[in-house]
This record gives structure tokens, sequence and C-alpha cells, in this order.
DNA sequence: CTGAAAGCGCTTACAG
DNA sequence: CTGAAAGCGCTTACAG
């Protein structure tokens, strides 16, 4: 591997002239700059990053921390991020914790030992060990998708975009809604989406019922097993929507009401959250909320470059969202 | 940042002593291991990686370089090598070529002096800079997806897949299928799909006609476009059946053929490649070759860390496949 | 405009 | 069992 030392002997210069060349740092004289650049080229030289990052403490490194890679909406999220990022010559670091929040703290040591430059993480949760760390790394940080104290967090509006699903359900004429949820660990999904679907409920005369409420875990299959559940409770006295917080889960539903010769939306009016592809092939197509996953990406990176550049950046963003009318209701 | 150094001092040993209880090599006393991992503890000491690569040349991070982050197929792949590298250790440091065959280049070499253990490509084409840069570097390599002469490839069994699948619907009654592939840039997927085809269609009587061979580009909207075009120079002269090399592009034929009043798959078959959660939804449910895609990003990491364990790897390996038969045929 | 020297934080022969 | 020293490949005051 050629180093620095090996362009340096052969233009006939210092190291220190041959990184000044490269790094357009201080002064080089025109001639020294091409003798250097030709043999850079020739070579293909690339400069060792372990070494100068070693030195410079910068690494060029952004590490992500997803909690699962095989979702859309993380996908959609890590594209804008690179997007921005490679613009910027910043690589990405990506770690999965597999939704285990152990691991969310082990791999922001692990990305700060890896001398990243910053870090962004999908959120799922909030807890005061997950807060800690963050500030113990003390490195630019931003936050999607939960609202985590004292650290730059990016959010999506769900207790708007949740009562808004739940006022157009409502206006649609159904009084009787189902709702599939997530556990309340997630605060974003658990509870914000979940308090909204109350208030707006319980302000327009909505019926809720303990045993049309269910609690997937995000799954296709969890969606479709809680629908069954409710409907099986229900008896006579059945729900005339469903309401489940993520596209996959009211796919999950929608495959067991079709399965059970339920018409939609006739029968049974369908809504998720998420705008995955899939809600859109679906059949019928389904009604869902578009966060814009990607946008949310690109503004995070975009933040987190102000920070590297010490620009001063605010603590709490919203991001807006879309109702997106299709033929399950 | 706490360092080795710190940790020696507080520990009243040498460095050297540190590094040896941190890594188990050579003798430390069990009284010196203990209060060292003691205060490593304390202060949550993690090894400087920078400084640790460039001193043993080694990262503990593997480069994956990905034609585009947003297909489901990478997705998977990805996570199948996710899954497998971190239970050993190893971080994924990603790059998105956005499909430009410059970029794969670019990438190979910036991995490179990013002291990268091993580079896993999900390759799109074959090319002999592409290859010359690959030898140059000189690093554990994997290929996924294309056949890399001199390299150690990782290919699905296009050929075989295909002309399964073309059989298939010959032996349903189809004689006359339309056809939707891709560039011949992509030796895997537009040369050997269509090949295979072409092939099996000849062997067993079947009807090919130019003007009902598309080209697209793997969006959903080429295969809509494609689709179009094929039903508009046909005339009266209708294939009966139509065959596009990958599930997007196969969904976009279906929603073009649907809106025109088309039945699936009485008045027309579809088929696609690659087992999409889209094609297991869309109504009706989309025919497809199941390529096992999170596997074959398994075994690749496998056979990576094998490398960098300098065992002996063989240079090609074949994929498996799964006809998954369902409604739009 | 240029270079010698120090130092980033590790590991690893080598010597004891 | 332990430590001093060298060195990985860079950058950056400092001096000229």
């Amino acid at each position: 591997m050629t180093t620095i030392n090996d362009i340096a002997k052969r233009a006939n210069v210092s190291r220190t002239t041959v990184s000044r060349a490269l790094n357009n740092s201080g002064y080089v004289s025109e001639e020294a700059r091409k003798r250097i650049m030709k043999i850079v080229e020739e070579t293909g030289y690339m400069p060792n990053q372990s070494a100068k990052s070693l030195r410079t403490k910068r690494s060029g490194v952004i590490g992500v921390i997803l909690p699962r890679l095989s979702t859309e909406t993380s996908t959609r999220v890590v594209n804008g991020i690179n997007e921005v990022l490679a613009k910027e010559g910043f690589q990405i670091l990506l770690t999965d914790t597999e939704l285990d929040k152990k691991k969310e703290i082990e791999y922001i040591r692990l990305l700060k030992s890896r001398h990243v430059d910053g870090i962004i993480l999908l959120a799922t949760n909030v807890n005061d060990e997950l807060i800690q760390t963050i500030r113990d790394v003390d490195l630019p940080f931003l936050a999607i998708g939960q609202d985590l104290p004292e650290v730059t967090s990016l959010v999506y509006d769900d207790y708007h975009a949740s009562a808004d699903l739940t006022n157009m359900l409502i206006h649609k004429g159904h009084h009787k809604i189902a709702f599939i949820g997530v556990s309340r660990d997630d605060p974003s999904v658990g509870i914000m989406r979940e308090q909204a679907f109350r208030d707006v409920m319980e302000r327009e005369g909505g019926v809720i019922k303990d045993h049309w409420m269910g609690t997937g875990d995000f799954s296709i299959d969890s969606g479709y097993e809680e629908m069954k559940k409710i409907l099986r409770a229900s008896g006579k006295n059945r729900p005339r929507a469903v309401y489940a917080v993520t596209d996959r889960m009211a796919i999950g539903a929608m495959e067991y009401l079709k399965e059970q010769g339920y018409r939609i939306p006739e029968d049974m009016a369908v809504v998720g959250i998420g705008a995955s592809s899939l809600s859109q092939y679906v059949s019928p197509s389904l009604t869902t909320i578009d966060y814009f996953n990607k946008k949310a990406g690109q503004q995070a990176a975009e933040l987190l470059l102000a920070k590297l550049k010490n620009e001063k950046v605010e603590e709490k963003f919203e991001l807006t969202y879309r109702l997106i009318l299709r033929d399950s209701v």
C-alpha cells in the first residue's frame, strides 16, 4: 500500500508538503503541487483514513442506528440520510439493534470508539440510560421518531396525524372503530397515536370498547391475529372500521377480514399509517398517512452536518405528514 | 476521552499490560487483570479503533456496496450480511452507487482507504475496469448476483429460474408470451433471464415476437409503460401472458392491464421474479420466484469471514431458488 | 514556500 | 509475568 511517505519520496518533497497539497492547507508551490498530484494520480494513492482519523479526530463516517434493517421506513430514512451525506463525502456505518434496547446503548458506545463524527438514531423508545449514554459520548447526535429530552429530535407529528385519521373515519360515518396499537414502550407509536385516537373518539362521540383494542408488534401477522381476536371477542356488536397504527398491521387485518368474507370498505373500513408501497398495491388500496420518511432522513443528515460545522441547531423539529385517502375507507 | 494510558496509570501498570488484558494476548497476572478490568468497567473505556486499526491493519469493518439502498432485494441481502457479521463483532460500512458504475469502482477504492477488512459487492454489471480494481485493492472480496471472473461470486441461478418460469407458463397453456426485460449491461438479469426465456420458447414451440419484447429499468413505472407499448403494438394479435424479469415491473404491468379492464389471469397471466412482499399482497397475488436474498447475504458474509481466516474458498457458488405459484397465472 | 519533529492511541517484538 | 520502545500513517504548530 502506498503511503504519504512514498509519494513524498517520489516527488522529492517532505510528507508535510504532500499533506498540504492533498488537503489544500497552507502554501504549496504550483510546481510542487503538480508533481505531487501527478504521482498521486499514477499510484492511485488514497490517504489511510485510520491514520488521518487518529490524528484529526474526524473520520468522515456517520453512525446510523436502526431498529430494523428490513423495514421500508428504515430504508427510506437511511436513503435520505445517505443522499445528503454522500454528497458531502461522508460514509455511513450501519448498525441494527433488532429492536433490542440494550443494543442501542451498546452501539452508541461502539460508534464512539470507532471515531464516527456523529450519530443518527432511529429511536423506538425513551429511557434514562439511553439519554445518559447519549450525553456521555458527547457527539453530534440526532434522534428521529421520538422526542428525546435534551437531544436534537426530529419527530413525526404522531398526535395530529392520528387525530386526523380518526376524525376522517368518524366523518365518513364510522363511530365504531377498532384499534390495533403497539406496546407503550414506544411513546410515539404506542402512546401518542392511541391517545389521539381516544381523544378524538371521546370528543366526537365515538364508541371505544376494551375488546376492540388490540396490541400488535408491528408485523403483518400480528395485525392478522389482533383482528381475529377483536372479531371473536365482539360477538354480534362489531366495529365497522379498524385503525391499525402501522400499514403492515393494517394489511394483516385486511387479510383476515378478506378471509372471513368481509367486504372492504363496505363491511369494514381499514386504515393504517406509513404509506408503504404495500399500502398502495394491496387490494383495496389502503388509506394511510405518509410521513415522508426519506425527507426526514435528509433533514436529519442536514441538521447533523450543521452541528458538525458548529452551527446552532434547535432542539426539536416536527415533521409534516399527509393523509392519503384510498379505497379501503 | 479515556485512553489506554489513563487506564494504565490508574491501574499502576504499563499500557502494554492493559493491552494484553484487553485482548487476552500474552500473560497477565490475575491480580493485574482484575484491577484493569474494574477500571475499564468504571470508566466505560473503549479502545480507539482508528489507532487499533492503524496498528493492526484490521478494522472490524466490512464494506458493502449496493446498487440501490431502497429496494427490497438489497435490504434483504444486507439484512442477511449484517446478521452474520454483527454476531462476529463486525460492522458494516454502507455505500450506495445509485446504479452508477463509476461509483462502484470509486467506492471499492474508498473502502480500501478506510481500512475495511473485506468488501461485499451487490453486482449489477461486469466490466474490465471493475475486475481490475478488485484485483488492485487485493482485499477479501465477494460479489453477489453476477459472475465476476476470478472473483468469488455468489450467483443466483438466473438461467434455470427463468427457464422454469417460462416452462410453467407454457404448460399452463400459454404459448404467446410477452417479455419485459432490462438492459443487457446487467448480464444476470438482462441476458441470462432473457436467454432462458428464448431457449425454452423455441424448444417448446412458443411464439416470440419482437414487439412483444420490452425493456424496462426495474421500476414499477417502466413495467406499466412497457406493457402499454406492447399492447398498443400488438393490435388484434395479443399475447396471453407476460413475463417481467422483476416483480416491480410485473406489478407495473398488472396495473396497466387492470386499468384496461383485463382480467388476470383469465385474459392475461402475469409472472415476475423476486418474491417481494408486494408480490404477495398485490391482487391477484403474483406468481414469482424466490431467490432467498437474505440467505444469499448470510452466505456471502460467511464466505467472507472464511476468507478473513485465510480459509480456502471456492470461486463460484450457485444459489437455489423456488417457484411460488400464485393467483396471477 | 518548505521541512523536522512531535504526537494521535494503539500493539508487538524484545528484553528482562 | 511485565515494561520500554518502536512504529503504524497521518497532520500541524513551529521554525526557517
